[in-house]
DNA sequence: TATTGTTATACTCTATAACTATA
DNA sequence: TATAGTTATAGAGTATAACAATA
């Protein structure tokens, strides 16, 4: 594989940067895009603690944290006590705002619908496909990354 | 296009920030990420204006500027007045920083053909071609994202 | 008037480290 | 000892706005 390959695979990854920053732009003002994340898990998921969504985000757990207190200061979220282990909680969305989140998720999927309307259905699912890939290659394998450079 | 494919779209593109941040701390811990896309495009297209950089880059000018200004002081960069446009300057790699440079990049480029290398030469071409179409069906388009919700 | 660039300011996201509580 | 989570702190990236210089 050519190194140019590469370096243009790279400059694509930080082009990632600017849709999600535009696609940001589209939630209200009080809901940053962090913690759109937390909510939109925790409405595919249902209950999640903070270590699963920790996982699932791949950021540090003091980060998604931090994004919990927020939600969950603006009212998002309820949080019980997990019975399997008394260290987490159980986060859920609450009745109230779950149809408000699905509102701002139909929002940004009708803007999506509308975007990508020269999309194949097969060229979106292959670019699903080949980023978690990605992801995969390059996040999961434990240590994957070495330290510095000397 | 079901909705839950746009989601888990959304959710491989905030994958990609964990892809990037691994990325990145294969840098050398005085050359940011930021920094060193603009040191990247420097390196390919040659001589440069930040308004150029700018359009690359899709961020805010004041960006560009600042990374310009950060890699500038650390003695990457030489700037040349533009004959064509005195608000403007040149801006290219120093001839002593280049081998460096292409070091780091080669660096990064290993790293990435050892990580890849159960993907086919197609898959990566595709992945490239499809992040690409990506951001110029969601960011390209002038005023494509309405400005906030009510 | 419009464009190029700079700078000050503020906000978001993230990681590290030190800490508490529970397993 | 190990794990789940919290908090304080710091650093990187970005946008907005006000500004200066040039087109």
């Amino acid at each position: 594989m050519e190194q140019a390959t590469y370096r243009e695979l790279m400059h694509r990854l930080s082009e990632v940067g600017a849709v999600k920053r535009g696609l940001a732009r589209n939630l209200p003002p009080d809901l940053p895009a962090g913690s759109a994340g937390v909510l939109g898990l925790l409405s595919q998921h249902g209950e999640m603690t903070i270590s699963e969504l920790t996982e699932v985000l791949a950021v540090d757990i003091s980060v998604t944290s931090r994004h919990v207190s927020y939600v969950a200061d603006q009212g998002w979220l309820e949080r019980s006590p997990n019975p399997a282990d008394g260290r987490s909680r159980l986060l859920r969305l609450t009745d109230a705002r779950r149809d408000l989140l699905a509102g701002f998720s139909d929002h940004i999927t009708e803007l999506l619908a509308e975007r990508l309307c020269d999309w194949s259905d097969d060229e979106v699912h292959e670019l699903i496909r080949l980023m978690a890939k990605l992801h995969d290659s390059l996040v999961c394998p434990a240590h994957m990354f070495t330290h510095a450079r000397s």
